[in-house]
DNA sequence: CCTACAACCTGTAGCCACTACAGCTTCAAG
DNA sequence: CTTGAAGCTGTAGTGGCTACAGGTTGTAGG
């Protein structure tokens, strides 16, 4: 009996894939891009990854999760690839896309509020060809700058 | 002399981007998909656009500002060039916009939180190789389900 | 009337971060 | 040894623009 695959130390993609909930097919993406480094491969020319492959990839899918841009994660990837290196940068990569969330999230909440309104007024069910959304979207008298 | 250019009643597309802040690439973008219908041309075959073509475009600029896709702006069009239609199904649009909004909103939330977590650790300046912003990314421990 | 030059034209390619497919080869269970 | 899932490469498509290249037109000043 061999071992379970949750122990086996050197996967196909596909097992890659699930353990790191990224697609087969963005795997093999974010090789082409150098995010992720070549791995070996069987005699028969397919990919087996190791330890290490999975932790990067886990790092990357986090990191996709938080919304980083990938060329951020490279510019981390490079960082923490790197002994010794000032954490600086890395800190402010962070910080700059913290501004960017927050800023985001201002945005959709004005957003937010114009729709709430936009989608309530003609919830009645008025069938009319004065429609209530229709007029609130050709409308801009509510239309703050919802800024960029 | 002739009426200043804000009175005009036919206009290149140049003063249609900057009347309603549309990049004229962008004009031309909307034609040929089929969201804004094709103006009459000059002698020398250039765009000229009237002002159905003006509130036409703000209409879309505002439903893209909001967030609306290309496709349900399609259909929101659809439904305000047909009279006398069913107002239901602009309300489902506009209410399935809202819930995506909302989604969104509460996603990027609890991003903002584990971001705003991983940016302030180090902010000390600690110069080392094991900077907490990449290990926080690295370790994932805290990060619970950001969700799709 | 002529010239200069901004604004316009079409068509194509690029952007991001994947996703999907076609057409093939390899791996592993039975 | 057969079968079928899983792998391979390479290319094209997605959305919503944006950016050229290389030409034509419109118009204001001289």
């Amino acid at each position: 009996m061999r071992p379970a695959k949750t122990l086996e130390r050197v996967v196909p993609i596909g097992t890659l894939a699930e353990r790191t909930g990224v697609k087969v097919e963005t795997i093999r993406y974010y090789e082409q891009v150098g995010l992720l480094p070549e791995p070996e491969r069987s005699e028969g020319n397919q990919r087996r990854y190791g330890r290490a492959h999975v932790e990067r990839l886990a790092f990357i899918k986090h990191a996709r999760d938080l919304g980083f841009a990938v060329e951020s994660i490279r510019t981390l990837l490079r960082l923490s690839d790197t002994p010794g290196m000032a954490c600086d940068e890395a800190h402010a990569i962070a910080a700059e896309h913290l501004d960017e969330v927050r800023d985001k999230i201002a945005r959709l909440r004005s957003l937010e509020a114009e729709l709430a309104r936009i989608a309530t007024v003609c919830s009645g069910g008025v069938a009319a060809s004065d429609c209530a959304v229709i007029e609130a979207l050709a409308d801009h008298s509510h239309c703050e700058h919802h800024g960029h």
